[in-house]
RNA sequence: GUGGCCGUAGCUCAGGUGGCAGAGCGUCGCGCUGUGGCCGCGAAGGUCGCGGGUUCAAAACCCGUCGGUCACCCCA
């Protein structure tokens, strides 16, 4: 082989685990997204945005006994000798940020931001996921966990989506917590022979997560295991109720799921997931979240409950494929713009009524109109057949005969029918066919 | 990170036991030299993921590797 080869293949593609979205993939992104955005903005939240990698001990301070930050996190040094960390999780950097910047609470956000784990890949698995999330900091009220459930919950539902369900618990305070765990260690220890190894390694560092383990064995134990929600202090079994009440009073569905316990180990009280019932795999978690109150203590800042959650847009998406919600939007236009003098010729000089048509086309959408035209000196048919896949609602075609007589020839895609508009006037001529009416009748109307 | 399955055109996939690389959809052109959808005709498009091995001959068999996927694990 000479010097100077190309590389592999395998270098021009996404890595492992990331991945490009595309049209028409992509308009499902953007009316999610917007449909989170618009909600996130009636609720009072206003979008936060933090970079894409912190300083290390962001991470670490919260994680340290959590898989996502010890073995997952993508760790590097920059040019300054800093050690830094892609963001594998929301709720951290959102919590710095408010520590930097102290505003003033209750500070309710929201954000939309990719998320980087370095775990094996599979479908709604993926090193590069988004997330969309809110967070609120500085109050500790019951129903600020109702509002981010629900807001949560609506979410979902307003994209279509039906079949999920949603699971709460509360994991105690710094009151209450450390006598359960105690409780629940004696009890594993009692049954250490019957646990799988890795529960057996976490009886000691973390004996909540036993409560998680999927091993058969392991869920006989803990089924019988003492529970959470019997040893929850008064304040937060006060709590909790009212968080259970405020739900049933806004009729947002829940199950109590007394060992559900989530995989970042800041989480006090409520703690909560959204799980899809229409996914088959193990991935099946669409968000998830909770309430951290000493979260932002033990980063080093004030006193200063909060709570959050995130949702995977790419597991989202798979679950709206799953329940066949939520189609890529048709592709619209308002207008199309048809060169019918050419040949323009490609690279050569506009045709006869090429810069009529740049013209034109410029008129339509400075004035608010969605048009595209073609290029490179096609055929009319082939230009028309193009605004038909583009979904145009009409085709402006400039001929050489409608042109002599100051005139352009307008076709409505709908009907098939086709007049003849004056040049002068096709701006606003489609502009009163398209534009919605004050008195809410539709445009394309003629009657009345 | 461990194990199973899969990898053929842009997409979805055919290609019994090795013997000339295919279809549908999509794209482009023509029928209609100034008009989309339906129909007909035609064209372009493929290092059969990649590398090595066995063989007269490999898309097919063997090994490795990369990618996808499923389970475990983890979690959004």
């Amino acid at each position: 082989m000479q010097s100077g080869s190309a590389p592999p293949a395998d270098v021009y593609r996404a890595p492992v685990g990331t991945h490009d979205v595309l049209p028409p993939e992509s308009g499902r992104w953007a009316a999610l997204v917007a449909a989170f955005a618009g909600r996130a903005a009636r609720f009072g939240y206003g979008l936060v945005m933090t970079p894409a990698y912190e300083h290390i001990e962001v991470f670490q301070r919260v994680g340290e006994g959590t898989d996502v930050v010890r073995k997952e996190m993508y760790e590097f040094e920059d040019k300054g000798g800093r050690r830094l960390a892609l963001r594998p999780e929301g709720t951290a950097p959102v919590v710095r940020a408010y520590i930097q910047h102290r505003p003033t609470p209750p500070w309710k956000v929201w954000y939309l931001s990719p998320h980087f784990r370095h775990e094996k890949a599979q479908r709604g698995r993926y090193r590069q996921h988004h997330q969309l999330g809110v967070e609120v900091l500085g109050v500790d009220d019951p129903a600020l966990d109702v509002e981010v459930i629900s807001l949560a919950h609506g979410f979902l539902t307003s994209l279509g989506l039906s079949r999920f369900r949603l699971a709460i618990n509360s994991l105690g305070d710094e009151q209450c917590r450390p006598g359960y765990l105690e409780a629940l260690r004696s009890y594993l220890r009692a049954h250490v022979d019957e646990l799988c190894a890795d529960s057996r390694s976490r009886i000691e560092t973390n004996p909540l997560r036993v409560l998680d383990c999927k091993n058969p064995a392991c869920v006989a134990v803990t089924e019988r295991a003492p529970q959470l929600l019997e040893h929850l202090c008064p304040d937060c079994k006060t709590h909790f109720e009212a968080v259970q009440a405020g739900l049933d009073a806004i009729g947002v569905p829940h199950e109590i799921a007394p060992r559900l316990v989530r995989g970042l180990d800041y989480y006090t009280r409520t703690t909560f997931e959204f799980a899809s019932e229409a996914l088959e795999s193990a991935q099946n978690a669409l968000g998830g979240g909770g309430r951290y109150d000493k979260l932002a203590e033990e980063m080093g800042g004030p006193p200063s409950p909060g709570i959050g959650f995130g949702i995977g847009i790419e597991r989202v998406l798979i679950a709206c494929d799953a329940e066949g919600v939520l189609p890529a939007p048709a592709p619209h236009l308002d207008a199309y713009v048809v060169d019918a003098v050419g040949p323009a010729g490609v690279g050569g000089p506009l045709g006869t009524a090429g810069a009529e048509v740049t013209a034109l086309l410029a008129e339509l959408r400075e004035t608010g109109l969605s048009a595209d035209r073609a290029y490179g000196g096609r055929s009319v048919r082939a230009q028309t057949k193009a605004a038909d896949r583009a979904g145009a609602r009409y085709v402006v075609l400039l001929g050489r005969a409608e042109m002599e007589k100051g005139a352009v020839a307008v076709r409505d895609m709908v009907s098939g029918e086709q007049v003849e508009v004056p040049r002068a006037r096709v701006v606003a001529w489609l502009h009163e066919r398209l534009d919605p009416r004050i008195d809410g009748t539709a445009p394309e109307d003629p009657g009345s």
